[in-house]
This record gives C-alpha cells, structure tokens and sequence, in this order.
DNA sequence: ATTTGACTTAAACCTGTGTTTAAGTCATAA
DNA sequence: TTATGACTTAAACACAGGTTTAAGTCAAAT
C-alpha cells in the first residue's frame, strides 16, 4: 500500500502529475481510503509500470487510456491488448530507427566542424569561389566514413589532455 | 533559388510552420525579393537540413535558434558550434537507449499477452491465489529470452496464414 | 488541544508548437 | 483587365501536458 507521494517517488514524478493522469482516466483502478485519499496496491505498479512505459515512449496520454480501459474489461479483451503493443512496438522501432538518421547527420555536421576547427575557417567546406557549402562535402564524409576504423577519430576534436 | 512553398513540399512540412520557425529566430539567412516575399538560396538549404535534423532530434525551437545565431556570426564560433553538435549528439545517443529500454520492456509486455491470449486468460501470470501479476513473471521472461534465437518467436502471436 | 504535513478538489494558469483567420499585395494566365 | 493563386502580416485560436493556487480535510506528533 501506497501513498501518491509514496508513488511520484518511486517513479520520479511529481504528485499533480499523478493526478493529473487520473483524471485523464489512466488510473481508474486506484482506490481511495476512508479520507478519499489514494491508495495505491503492490499490482497497481504493474499497470503503472505500463503507463509509464508508453509514456517515455512519446505515446500520448488519451492513448495509453485507452489501453486501460482494455485491461479493465478482463480477459475478453486480451488480443486487443496484445494488438495494441504490438502496434506501438512498430511505432517505437520506427522512431528508434529515426533516432538514428539524425544521429547520423549530427555526426556529419560534428565532422564538419571538427576540421572548420582545425582548418581555422568553415571556408575549406566552401565551393571555390563561393560563401556556399560545396555538394560534394557530404560525399567526402560518407567516403572517410567509410575508409575509417573509428568513428572517435574521425568526428571529435582532439582534446587537450587533462 | 526557392520559394516558401517550395521549401514547405522539399521539407514536407506547411508553409505556416516555416514563417513560424522565421518568426522565432531560426532562419535570419532568408532573403526577400522586392515583393517582401522569402526567397530560399540553395545555401539556405543546408541549414534548413540542420534545423529540421535537430527539429526531428527533439531540440526545442529556442535552443535551436541560439544555434542559428552562432552560425550567423563567421568562423568565431566554429567551436562553440561543434560543441553544440557535440552536446547533442550526446543528448540523442541517451534519447535512442532510453528509447530501446522502453521498447525492451514493450516486448516483455507482447510476451505476457501472446502467452495469456494462448492460454485464453490473464491468470496464468497471476500468483497462486490472488488476483495480481506474480513478482516472479519478468524473471521468467528472461530466462526464455536468453535461452531463445528468435525473438519473434518468443513474443509474436502466431498469425493465421495469409 | 493545536499544529504540522500530506493529502483532497476545482479552476486558473503556463509553455511549446504550431494552425487558422482576416485583410492585404503582387505577378501572371486567361 | 480582371481573376487566380501564392505570397505577406498580425492576431487569435487550439491543444497537449502538465503546474500552480486556493480552500479545505484529516491523522499523527507535540
């Protein structure tokens, strides 16, 4: 048995947080005391743990009572259930995925940077004759990308040692 | 040489959502024809591409415009601009794993639902006797994770042939 | 007995990130 | 030459996801 303060502890979060999931319908198991206050069980965390789950997982909160309601109604809704993490696996592998297209092109542009440092000037990335980045530049990493053995070496600055 | 349309379809976005972006600081480059129209330079496009990777990385339009600010201001800042990258790189490569733990614990969850729907309920999780998910569950789950070589296997519901 | 601290609610407030609306400008095709 | 479509602005609006505030309840320690 729980306390709200007892639980935005454990999860990190503050306690209007937690009301304000209640009220958007996330914790309709929680029960209440003889004051009206919340009182949260051991298997209550389970759900939570769910919820907050979904939530670091960028889905938003009328979804994820949605699936609530789901757990609520018993096993008849169990394949939904499943269907709906199933579903929000895809989603979580696709940004995932996304995550890591921009990561790759934060790499790119550390690599840029990194030798407009040493060079003294982002000019050396300049198409001759001009103030413009030169097309060819994002190939020319690509190919050192490829040619290297650590990606260390090739996109952080060397720094003095401490 | 483009228009805000133009730029709006390369980038996939509304028009709006770019003279947005203009309002809050992130595009001081663009030039206006005598009309007082935007008009995007093929340069243009390069930090534009930088914009929407951080946009896309989750890096809020404030933080992305003192970007901004540093590349207008010449090679002084070269370094306080790969440090910026640099931070970020970092704040994303913790977005991505906290990322894959949640989609860790996701796949935990389509296991416990692929093995009730398989049994037809919930209970088979339960602890002998009440009506709560047993401590000992997650456990189990790990122990036929590491003993498993497919995971779809393990947490895929068969589907009826196609 | 009263004070303290944790809880309760409803309602107001705030921030970020746009979108929509209304009124107007301009180049070009019919 | 006029109608169309793409652009311009400022200001209002929307919406998610909370946080803060004000007023009150209650149990336990002093």
């Amino acid at each position: 048995m729980y306390s709200i303060g007892d639980v935005a502890d454990m999860m990190g979060i503050n306690t209007s947080a937690i009301r304000f999931y209640d009220k958007q319908g996330l914790l309709p198991f929680v029960e209440r005391d003889s004051a009206g206050r919340r009182v949260f069980k051991k298997n209550d965390l389970n759900f939570i743990e769910v919820i907050d789950c979904l939530k670091k997982s960028g889905v938003p909160v009328k979804d994820i009572g949605h699936f609530v309601q789901l757990c609520m109604q018993g096993d008849g809704t169990l394949m939904e259930r499943y269907e709906y993490l199933d579903k929000e696996e895809e989603v979580l592998e696709e940004k995932i995925e996304e995550m890591q297209k921009q990561l790759d092109f934060l790499r790119y542009k550390k690599w840029y940077y990194k030798t407009s440092v040493e060079a003294g000037t982002e000019s050396i990335h300049f198409a001759p004759g001009t103030n413009a980045v030169d097309p060819q530049t994002k190939e020319k990493f690509q190919t050192e990308l490829e040619h290297c053995t650590n990606l260390r070496d090739l996109i952080d600055l060397a720094r003095p040692d401490e």
